[in-house]
DNA sequence: TGGTCAAGTTAGCAGCGTCAACATCTGGTG
DNA sequence: CACCAGATGTTGACGCTGCTAACTTGACCA
């Protein structure tokens, strides 16, 4: 399986390098972070990972496909941060807020990667399947939590509006936070968390109106 | 004023242009709205407007400029949208909810400016204070309708969190529908209005719990 | 009438994504 | 072991991009 004496770290530079694939999306995903998704260039990738120009075109079939890779990496990465603060939580309206807070936090960790998946550089993922289901994936665990909490009291169908709106809720705050529309005060030395926690609450609030809500 | 003999469709078209920045912006709109933010290049707006293709130079500091002035105008027509319906409307919990129908509607039938808007091909308006206004000034009529309806039991904080989170409930929903993210069906026969307006209810319910809300 | 300056022009640079044609290495088979 | 096929790399080239520099044109004002 490996092809060169001396592991992964020291494969001696020849003609044929290996890892590319794997050098290719390292080197692009460093990039996504620091410059943002407007700013990866496929030449600046290849030449990052030290080979030629359309080296990379025997490994994805154009820029638009490493981006879609990036993006189905970061909708993964999501998924098991929403994940482990499932295996963190017991059910109830508390799980589903701190499923809020997880999800904003990835975005303001991660904003660069968090544009990319959602449509900054390439419009959209309709043409990407792979990267579609992966961002369904990744909201399935508020899903799944919403509806532990919620279907006792309501159709299936409310429930599932009540998912697009937490969703709505949690993806435009993140929006808004990223590209400074709410001021840089916003954000301030919590990283805007106290904000987040603040409209979950109140989102939590229109959940089964009059119902379940402590008073 | 008027430089030609003729009036603005009958310029003679000689050395000089005479309206060319507004020839710009028109086949900048045209482009942007068919095809989309990361289509629009400069020289192929230069070569619309019938121009060499540096001619642009001297309206714009660049093509981020250009961008910005179609970002500008975009928040400026929501503006005018959202201060349409706040003409149309008595002020009450209704008002905010067509507002936000308003917003939501504006987002899908000028989904392309939409983008552009919120940070597509130019990552953020941070060094353009004038998008940054014109955005601000389309937030008000939310911002305030909200503030009337529940500034007689909120603190001012929290009325602008209401208004924070009712901004990005409109905004997230309408990112979402736009990218696929909901899926085709979920725009259906009305563009999802009635989706629309199902999450706007539910928002509404978590404003002032317990109190306001019929029963 | 003449000069000035805004608003056009052409020429050229470096960078981009992509394709075609060619080179090199590697693993599998006779 | 020799050799060949295919995967993986290379160079070269095309047309496009945003942008700058240097030049030309022409409208307006003293």
């Amino acid at each position: 399986m490996t092809r060169k004496a001396g592991g992964v770290g020291t494969a001696t530079r020849s003609y044929h390098h290996g890892y590319l694939k794997a050098a290719l999306i390292a080197a692009a995903g460093e990039m996504l972070e620091r410059d943002g998704p407007e700013a990866i260039s496929f030449r600046a990738v290849a030449r990052a990972a030290g080979v030629s120009q359309t080296a990379p075109y025997n490994h994805f079939r154009g820029k638009e496909d490493l981006l879609a890779t990036l993006a189905e990496a970061g909708f993964r990465e999501l998924e098991a941060s929403q994940l482990a603060t499932m295996g963190a939580t017991v059910p109830g309206l508390e799980r589903v807020i701190r499923l809020g807070l997880d999800y904003v936090r990835f975005a303001s960790t991660r904003p660069q990667s968090y544009r990319l998946m959602f449509g900054v550089g390439v419009s959209d993922w309709r043409g990407h399947q792979d990267v579609a289901e992966a961002k369904n994936a990744s909201f399935r665990p508020i899903k799944d939590a919403l509806a532990e909490y919620l279907s006792s009291d309501m159709t299936p169908e409310a429930v599932e509006i009540a998912a697009i709106a937490a969703w709505a809720q949690v993806h435009g705050l993140s929006m808004l936070l990223m590209d400074g529309s709410l001021g840089a005060a916003r954000r301030g030395h919590d990283g805007g968390e106290a904000l987040v926690r603040q409209v979950l609450t109140q989102f939590a609030a229109g959940l089964v109106p009059g119902a379940k809500w402590p008073t």
